[in-house]
DNA sequence: CGCCGTCGATATCTTCTGGATATCGCCTCG
DNA sequence: CGAGGCGATATCCAGAAGATATCGACGGCG
């Protein structure tokens, strides 16, 4: 029994006449009535009584149009289900991120995802550079956002792509000596308590940090001490009430209170890029939207994933 | 698309190698890579991803092998249920009976019918003669049990045929004077206030018993008075606590109580036969499930039936 | 009462497509 | 780098779906 010995028995039934339902169905008449008995030969059941005044369908006849019906319907939503499934318009993302892309870039572009979107079902996880890029090769993620490209076994089975860069700002409480400071100067942050973001991989922000102001022993053991902060707010917060100079990148900014003051740091100190990173392989048709919507809501991306993906 | 290609593409999910889903499908791998390759086209989208290690769906595929197999579960459920219903074993069977019909003959029949067809939905109504014939005829029953042939305009479309005979009896309470007598003689009844079934047609069942009685006038002038009580049961309450004498089929014995007597009336007063009617061009085969019951209940029903059915 | 028109079934032929066989191209693995 | 496995492609064939013509049954109408 194929599918169109469905749609014949339906349009015989809507049609109560073999003549009208053939021409509906775009046929003549014989092969409808050929359809029809072979149906009804395959059931060993009559589906329909051939009256004078009409075609109608006997008891089997009507519990078998039920089912028809739904059969069909079935399979006309199986063809768009898959329709917009290859379009991306239905589907799962799953995108792991480090905080500070929640200040400026995940904002903007979520936005019109979800807007463009609405039945893309988003999985959305704050977590570590080292711990999305692990999650994205074992097919966790389908996005990870961090900063500095990804290294390591597997690394060559991304692409990624940079979508920002920041350079290190400080931000301090209005009641801080640095307050009034248009900028900071490295030497300044010498001694001071820092409050940083943590890290799960060597070298941490605290040790690279250190590094940078000249200070050659570890972290927790410079002087002035480290705070370890996980998201912008807190770090932003401790900075208020005068628990220490918080740095971070400039994207910050959009997450400052009125009662503190951010501060450029002197020489400018460029943070690793945020970048974003799929499975090379991967060629969900959400992935492509997301992909779409990032080229269209960062300049400058657009140019740099074409080479990218040119190579895949 | 056909509902082949559905049983394709389910059995390349299930078996993600195009050489054994063909195999299991009883079919070359050639035809099946073009059936799917068909697929695909007509969808516009790729279900299946060809990768070394096996071919796995697409988040495509995968929204359009759920659809899939709910289409083909409802197919298979099509085919089922319409060799259900044509074997009877679903559908609707709806009688009309009149009350004497209960007291032998359907407990009998619709046990068996029950156990034997416990999907089928019975819809079962206690009516008079007439309306059971006006009903079947409308297509409002598909069975109708009353006493006598159906009559009048239509009754030539109907099968009729004979379930049971009764005879005429009279109940009395134990106190009656006919109490002690097996037999009581119309002579004797004359005069009794009588206890009957009532009747929507002419002639009623009193004005019958009237001219029977040998009394010419209409019943309710009659001498003794009759009362007209529609259930067997009431017919025998009242008898026993002495309101007067009930007269009913034989087949009132089965729900005499204790405290009443049965009397035959002498001479015998054969009543309408019992008959059971159906459309003559009803094919139901849950009527036909019936009827094949009813002859093997009802001994002698078997042949009459046979007779008239043969001209059907 | 008989003729005609309608409708579904049947017969025959055509066409198309689903399937078989043979082979190719590609990738993986030893 | 060669061998083997796998899916795609090319070609051919057969069966079945469909078209045309016709038949048979039934109902309506003159």
């Amino acid at each position: 029994m194929e599918s169109r010995h469905l749609r014949y028995a339906l349009a015989l039934a809507e049609h109560q006449h073999f003549g009208r339902a053939a021409a509906a169905l775009g046929i003549a008449q014989p092969p409808l009535s050929q359809q029809i008995a072979a149906l009804e030969r395959e059931l060993g059941a009559r589906l329909f009584d051939r009256t004078a005044r009409g075609v109608f369908p006997t008891a089997a006849g009507e519990a078998f149009l039920a089912r028809a019906r739904r059969a069909l319907a079935e399979m006309s939503a199986a063809v768009s289900d898959a329709g917009r499934a290859a379009r991306g318009e239905t589907g799962r993302l799953r995108l792991g991120f480090i905080g500070s892309a929640l200040l400026e870039l995940l904002p903007s572009v979520l936005g019109t995802f979800i807007r463009d979107r609405p039945e893309v079902r988003l999985g959305l996880q704050e977590m570590s550079t080292r711990r999305s890029t692990t999650a994205l090769l074992a097919g966790e993620l389908d996005i990870a956002i961090g900063r500095g490209a990804p290294r390591g076994a597997g690394a060559e089975d991304l692409v990624s792509v940079t979508v920002g860069r920041d350079h290190l700002v400080a931000v301090v409480g209005a009641a801080h000596p640095f307050a009034g400071q248009a900028k900071v100067s490295l030497e300044q942050l010498k001694g001071q308590h820092l409050i940083v973001a943590p890290a799960d991989e060597e070298p941490t922000v605290a040790t690279w940090l250190a590094g940078l102001l000249g200070e050659g022993a570890d972290a927790p053991e410079r002087a002035g001490g480290v705070t370890e902060a996980w998201d912008a707010h807190t770090i932003i917060g401790l900075a208020s009430c005068g628990v220490g100079v918080g740095l971070g990148p400039a994207c910050l900014r959009v997450a400052a209170r009125p009662d503190v003051r951010v501060c450029e740091v002197s020489p400018r100190v460029e943070l690793p890029e945020l970048v974003m990173s799929f499975r090379a392989q991967d060629r969900s048709p959400v992935l492509a939207a997301f992909l779409d919507i990032t080229r269209e809501r960062c300049p400058g991306v657009a140019q740099r994933l074409e080479r990218r993906l040119g190579t895949r």
